[in-house]
DNA sequence: ACATTACGTGCAAGCCCTTGCACAAACATT
DNA sequence: AATGTTTGTGCAAGGGCTTGCACGTAATGT
């Protein structure tokens, strides 16, 4: 049998209240009886069960996090890892606890969201992925329990979230390739239906406009997903239309090495090419990759500080979003244009 | 107010502690009732409530797991979040969930491991690495809690463990480089005080005898991490002692990185070089990385089935280890010798 | 000196579920 | 017909903690 309340409160000679408002610092407790209590809970080694205190007042001071369980391309770059980190410490720094599952889709991800609620294991949730038109957005919302999504939810701006600038990322990228000397760029990114993909893709269009550069449709090229073969499909679509561009942005690394394959495949070397994540890959390259580091650990920190904050009911009006900020890291493949 | 057992019993006109049995599918409640009491409990949209059931039968389905907060070489491979990936996965298929905490250091590890275990939180506890005499085992066993680690523990084999057969592992990198017309090998590894390097300088230097190659001290360099730098550090003062094996087994690929860099600094070509686990970049150096793969998704999905066994009682005598098989990746760092 | 106001603590109900034991009814056994 | 077994349910006591309310005592005010 473990040692509880009770045999605290038979030693310090108080009642069971007591020693929990002792536990909680209440004030209305004198701090003789306090100090006495403590001495007592030391003394027999006490520790609160957790799952008692949950039951008792229905908070657990545990969050939880839907992950992905998806193909390579999610896996490969430390994006993930580096996130959950972020989440991890911040919250464990603040007495919280993380569980988390693996989701292949949607439909589970709800089951995951589900069961967290509906079996009280969890006080908030955190969704590391976002789609258009996200259930899982929908299906919180419709429970009213408190959750925050890395990444901009499309509708409901409402909702808590976390996001890069990705609209300024990009605009910086073309600004640097700008002053590198290129001029005609190209866009290649994920599918349309993930807002990172809009809001770089309109970063792209404002800086060059911004620089009194036409925008030519011919050179934006956007991919059924993140991954390499649909960065080597969009390079190769755009040089088989004839365009010749001499850089080319994208919006992942994985696109960008599929963009320089089918750049090696043609022979050609002189094009400037930007990724993003700057995962391991992009170091070792070569070239070695020009990309944005998206402060993945950042992300995941404020990701756990905002929920947390909302399900204590701290949360400051009006900061219901944060934002941050990425980094360019310049490397060979955006070197001055020969 | 959520709905409970109680609206559930009342509304099948039966006792709560039928609703219960009916729960847990007791085999002592008549289909009939079972029926009528599923028929309330999906029409009220019932869900028990986990905080309560864990408080009443004192066994929560969670898991603990524990996590280094390390230096980068341990995140820039894809062991962790993978390992990570197969105990999560392994771990919900059987309706347990998983909760993690960073630590930056043993004592730390100790501090998450008591919390969990005092305040009742987890069944049992995921060690994803291990020292040489490891606090985190001692406090373990001394508490009697369920518990498995990924690696073998020096001490303490009586514990639940899963790893690599990292013996059979590296007698197969010699072989294969034997084969390939591989005379003089050096090994160069990480500290000693890890099983895994003592395992597998156990095999290179085992795979050598076999071979009937002599095994040469001044060959064989330890390093007190498994970095880059070290790896580095170790070939220089292996060459700078006058030796020049032609290929170089490693326990790390980035260890292996390090050689590499030290024989490109020397100008040496035809040196072959193995490493471990398997990363990214070991795929887009060049040479590309001949390393071994760990299976790290396995291993975790292992170590929680394991726990899992031994936590409910239905580990098999004799079965409290496991060995999941490494593969050997081949790649140009060890094409034939010229 | 009496009324009023803190102050510090205890009572007991509540959070929701599990489970050993008891028990009534139905059936089988002599 | 009397006794013994099953079979299916319910009772009630936990599991360990929180918290609204009540209450006695001491301090303050007039």
């Amino acid at each position: 049998m473990r040692v509880t309340i009770n045999e605290v409160a038979q030693k310090a000679d108080v009642s069971t209240s007591t020693v929990s408002r002792v536990i909680h610092d209440n004030p209305r407790i004198s701090d003789e009886t306090k100090s006495r209590v403590r001495a007592a809970m030391k003394e027999l080694g006490y520790y609160p069960n957790a799952l008692a205190r949950g039951l008792a007042n229905s908070t657990t001071r545990n969050l939880g996090l839907i992950l992905p369980n998806s193909s390579e391309d999610l896996f490969l770059n430390p994006f993930f890892i580096e996130a959950i980190r972020g989440i991890g410490v911040e919250s464990q720094g603040r007495g919280y606890n993380i569980m988390f599952s693996f989701s292949n889709n949607e439909e589970e991800e709800v089951g995951f969201i589900r069961n967290y609620i509906k079996s009280r294991w969890v006080d908030g949730i955190i969704l590391l992925t976002i789609r258009e038109n996200d259930r899982c957005v929908a299906y919180l919302q419709e429970k009213n329990f408190p959750f925050v999504v890395i990444g901009r939810p499309d509708k409901a701006d409402d909702a808590l979230w976390v996001n890069n600038d990705n609209f300024h990322a990009v605009y910086e990228v073309v600004n640097l390739l700008a002053d590198r000397g290129y001029r005609s760029m190209a866009f290649i990114g994920g599918p349309e239906s993930f807002s990172v993909t809009r809001d770089r893709l309109d970063g792209f269009k404002k800086a060059l406009s911004v620089r009194g550069i036409p925008v030519n449709q011919n050179l934006i090229g956007l991919g059924s997903n993140f991954s390499e073969e649909e960065g080597r499909r969009n390079m190769k679509a755009i040089l088989s239309s004839g365009s010749r561009p001499d850089a080319v942005v994208t919006t992942d690394d994985h696109i960008a090495f599929g963009v320089l394959a089918a750049l090696a495949d043609e022979g050609i070397q002189d094009v400037a090419v930007t990724g993003f994540n700057n995962t391991m890959r992009g170091r070792y390259q070569s070239p070695t990759l020009t990309s944005v580091d998206v402060n993945p650990a950042e992300l995941g920190r404020n990701a756990a500080s905002l929920l947390i904050e909302a399900v204590t009911g701290t949360i400051g009006a009006g900061s219901r979003h944060r934002i941050v900020e990425t980094k360019l890291i310049e490397r060979e493949s955006t070197e001055c244009r020969s």
